[in-house]
DNA sequence: AAGTACAGCAACCGCCTAGTT
DNA sequence: TAACTAGGCGGTTGCTGTACT
């Protein structure tokens, strides 16, 4: 009845993940997709349970992932996301291509949350702490859409943070633009409210549709994945080490073109060794040398051959 | 230089939902 | 339909590096 239980605890590895590791869980994927995870620490070697294994490549190895800290627009995003859904950090990060929920959370926590409570807005609520007075809010923007928390918010993180234009928002722009369409509906309050979040919604998909998805990181079916040839003999560093050390030196494990173990020609996606440069170059950060001493094929990748 | 406090973030924990048998 | 699990999600923990005393 119902499925089999997502891995035995007993002996499986916890903590943070070594340079092996990563190694061993990127070929795998390199090499089959993503498929059930479950199946991915038996199938790569690895002795991590499968949820493990997912966090560790949603959220540090994928290749599509951006590094550094959130820019100003990605922030901003953030906070008017937030204010719409709340603590929904996986909502929140599908509209910031190449940010993982985890990242954001993190992010809201240590950063954002700060700016706003020194800014006089609750992080919770969105609204101004008792120090912000209406006083401080120009009489003609509480008086536009009346009752509109959504909008009064806007406006005043506009006063509150003048760094962080609006304008440059789509989503923000769909707001004022809506609300100011429905500035003569006072019938209603709710109906402009409603219509503003939807607004933000089609505009964010909108501004998404160019962008690269995970979603799009094809699955296959179990009976497809195919067991990597071992990668044990390739050398490799030692296992103790941190995994956001230095990985350039375990390139080694990325065997040579010709040795890479592609075997089935039903796959349906193509990632290639250079999608993971960028991964490559942040956890290697510091060994450029090493790393512009790679040289990468690329007429090597994946054949879509159906 | 050593000790302490703090900040940042990777990873884990436990709950929930959707899917499978 | 019930029993059960995989995968996803949000909250939390704890390790590591940095700043301060």
């Amino acid at each position: 009845m119902g499925r089999q239980p997502c891995c035995d605890k007993v002996g499986l590895k916890k903590g943070p993940w070594t340079v092996e590791e990563d190694k061993k869980l990127i070929t795998f994927i390199l090499n089959n997709g993503q498929c059930c995870w479950r199946a991915i620490p038996k199938l790569s070697g690895l002795l991590r349970c499968g949820k493990s294994c997912r966090l560790r490549w949603t959220n540090y190895l994928r290749p599509d992932l951006k590094r550094g800290l959130l820019s100003e627009y990605e922030e901003k995003m953030v906070i008017d996301l937030h204010a719409q859904l709340g603590n929904r950090w996986s909502k929140i990060a599908s509209h910031l291509p190449g940010r993982t929920d985890n990242e954001i959370k993190n992010h809201w926590n240590t950063h954002i949350k700060k700016k706003l409570k020194k800014m006089g807005i609750d992080p919770i609520t969105h609204k101004p702490l008792s120090t912000i007075t209406n006083d401080q809010i120009p009489s003609n923007i509480l008086e536009k859409p009346e009752n509109n928390q959504l909008y009064k918010q806007e406006k005043i993180q506009e006063i509150l943070m003048p760094q962080i234009h609006i304008e440059s928002s789509p989503i923000d722009q769909s707001v004022v633009t809506d609300v100011n369409l429905e500035d003569d509906d006072d019938n209603n309050n709710n109906t402009t409210r409603m219509s503003c979040t939807n607004n933000v919604e089609s505009t964010i998909v909108e501004v998404n549709n160019n962008v690269f998805c995970t979603d799009e990181v094809p699955l296959i079916e179990p009976h497809e994945i195919l067991v990597p040839n071992s990668q044990e003999s390739t050398p490799s560093t030692s296992s103790t080490s941190s995994s956001s050390s230095n990985i350039l030196e375990d390139l080694k494990f990325l065997p040579s073109f010709d040795e890479w173990p592609i075997e089935n020609n039903n796959m349906e996606f193509g990632w290639e060794i250079n999608d993971f440069r960028s991964t490559l170059d942040f956890l290697l950060d510091d060994d450029s040398d090493m790393m512009n001493n790679v040289t990468f094929d690329e007429s090597w990748k994946f054949e879509q051959l159906l």
